[in-house]
DNA sequence: CTTGACCCTCACATCAATGTCAGGGTTCTA
DNA sequence: TAGAACCCTGACATTGATGTGAGGGTCAAG
């Protein structure tokens, strides 16, 4: 099948399908015409792309567990890849560590808001006491 | 004073100085040679942008609060300035979404791994059975 | 007069994946 | 045979603040 199809039995864009291939996460045959050429395989392979991408991996995390096989079946029928489970670890760390630093972020921010409001009131009761002298 | 001892004195890069006048944060002077000059109140300006930055507000935000007089003396000391208020409020409201946004991320990483895992779990009892036999 | 520490502007690189042009070729259908 | 719908490559834009480098002035101390 050619590149509209993949893209769309895939459910992402043709320029997405033409960055996997550039990045080296796929590499399609090609017809006489030079149009690219996929099989169901890549469909597969595609779609767990996009599901890692969607979860947060990188391309290049999943270029490390490319050529182990663990992108050519549905990720949920193929548990054992312990490259991919790996980096999976890793990137929920550094996940946590990214939530932490914006929850820090958060604090700061909602800290400030509140010393400035509570300031905010202060400054209005000293006005309310100047009215009631 | 120049840009050197400017950006010294308030812990900043030469280059974010220059960057904040770019984005007409601030307004130096300039002396006959070209070199910028600064007086006392960049100093605080250029500590309450770079506070306001490192709190997650963007320049862009900050823009917005200029020539109001937010910045031209030290944030504790001036609680009175609503617009950065709604500005900061907006911003939490971000943040909170951008938090949950990454924790819904980490969830699905998460469970993505735990399915795996267990399904090695599986896995492993499948061939422990098998040397049973 | 030279060295070194400043300063200037302009401009590209970073991170990540994708959108979106431009300029052109191919294939299928009416 | 024309037009629609597809495909190709190449390249720039997006986001935000900062790093870095080139190529070149200014100034004070030695």
């Amino acid at each position: 099948m050619r590149i509209g199809e993949l893209a769309r039995r895939c459910g992402v864009s043709v320029r997405s399908v033409r960055y996997y291939e550039q990045q080296h996460l796929i590499a399609p045959g090609r017809a006489a015409n030079g149009y690219r050429e996929y099989d169901e395989l890549a469909v597969v392979r595609v779609r767990n792309i996009h599901e890692l991408l969607d979860s947060g991996l990188t391309v290049e995390d999943i270029r490390l567990s490319i050529d182990k096989g663990c992108l050519d079946e549905p990720l949920s029928t193929l548990p054992r890849c312990p490259d991919v489970l790996r980096v999976a670890t890793d990137r929920l760390g550094a996940l946590d560590r990214r939530i932490a630093a914006l929850q820090d972020l958060r604090g700061r921010l909602a800290r400030q808001l509140l010393a400035t409001r509570s300031a905010m009131a202060r400054a209005e009761e000293t006005v309310a006491d100047e009215w009631s002298r």
